[in-house]
DNA sequence: CCATGAATTGAATATTCAGTTAATTAAGAG
DNA sequence: CTCTTAATTAACTGAATATTCAATTCATGG
């Protein structure tokens, strides 16, 4: 004789809940296939409850954006590096930024469908800058520390982020398309290869810093 | 009393025709808000038309996806980089791949909505896959080339070779978040500089070569 | 305890969607 | 000139779409 025992939550749940839900269906059935009775139906609620939290679809999406990108900054100020020692610092650095649960984060095929929307809405091409700048701005000075020290040779520690920054991201783009284990592996290891020396990266032994 | 004077096209114009349009319209309105209506309304055409030649409108994704990197290749066999003094060539080959004519061959913007198409649809995600090994295999022998002439100290040059195709698109992708034309372009520069140091390039003056 | 407002629903809106079927038009072959 | 065939349109369908609006259920604080 139970009743269907249905929880009222406020906004303060429900809008992330429903933001969740509907970058799940993105992921599983990409933007275009993400309407607002899909994720009513997953949630098991009426269409209308989010017409009521959000007022339009455009709205909705926004808001989306703005909690990933939140999300994201959450996770660049809890990266850990601990090490102090430089040549220490700058392999556990690269080994954060080329590790599975950085990119297990946010799911990429979605990062994609967000990015196309950013070409054509002005406010989420804004949202993303900022969350590139951002990105930006932490490893220039974490560049700057390793340039203080010695161990590398990159010229303006800015630009120099910048160039990582995409490198990263064209890291995470090229990712799925190796299926299999292996090469997969080896790509990430010549990945952080590449930055290095990219970087002028002098290794420890061999002190020989001439010039 | 001029009849509207409808030209008939055979199957060869129309279905290229109608896959430009589409793409158009996918540049326009993303992929969530390219429908086969708008296509032909953009076109003058009736909706049914379009169905006549591709049957479903997944079918006609696939052939979009074929048709661009058709486009694709077909820059890719033209590239021309013709000096054969290694270090004039290297140069000239790192000013192709980040020249605007590269970028302005596709949009960025569709190609995202495909890239995350490419997620959830095996075929498109084969297509794409065959792209950038074809990208890589070119890549790979220019890498060779630079390699047997000593001026790079690249490892394995399909590694590097997938690290390269990696930053392009990486590169690609960032684009369109730089607005203003000065920093734009320092970044071009930059990305090419940060190629060399990845290559271990050692440049033409002060020929010293030790090991 | 009741009044106010927020959470939630139900039914109805007009619109757009991909896709079907049948008819019409024109081009090319003989 | 006619017959055939491919290109194109017209008129639909049914389902799904976003959105609106009024009604209802609940929580809570005065």
């Amino acid at each position: 004789m139970n009743k269907p025992l249905k929880i009222r939550k406020n906004a303060e749940l429900r809008k992330p809940e429903i933001l969740r839900s509907f970058y799940q269906t993105i992921v599983e059935e990409g933007i275009e296939g993400a309407s607002i009775g899909k994720v009513a139906r997953r949630m098991n609620i009426h269409p209308s409850l989010i017409m009521h939290y959000f007022s339009t679809k455009e709205n909705m999406m926004t808001e989306l954006v703005n909690y990933i990108i939140n999300e994201y900054g959450n996770l660049l100020k809890n990266i850990s590096v601990h090490h102090d020692e430089p040549h220490e610092r700058i392999h556990q650095l690269l080994d954060v930024l080329w590790s599975d649960e950085w990119y297990r984060l946010t799911d990429v095929s979605a990062d994609f469908s967000m990015l196309s929307v950013s070409f054509r809405h002005e406010k989420v091409n804004r949202q993303f800058r900022h969350l590139y700048a951002q990105f930006g701005k932490f490893l220039a000075k974490e560049l700057q520390r390793f340039m203080d020290a010695g161990i590398i040779a990159a010229g303006d520690p800015d630009v120099s982020a910048e160039v990582l920054v995409s490198l990263i991201e064209g890291y995470r783009h090229f990712k799925h398309f190796y299926v299999d284990k292996d090469s997969s592996e080896r790509f990430r290891q010549e990945m952080k290869r590449a930055v290095l020396n990219m970087l002028g990266y002098r290794p420890k032994r061999a002190g020989a810093g001439e010039k």
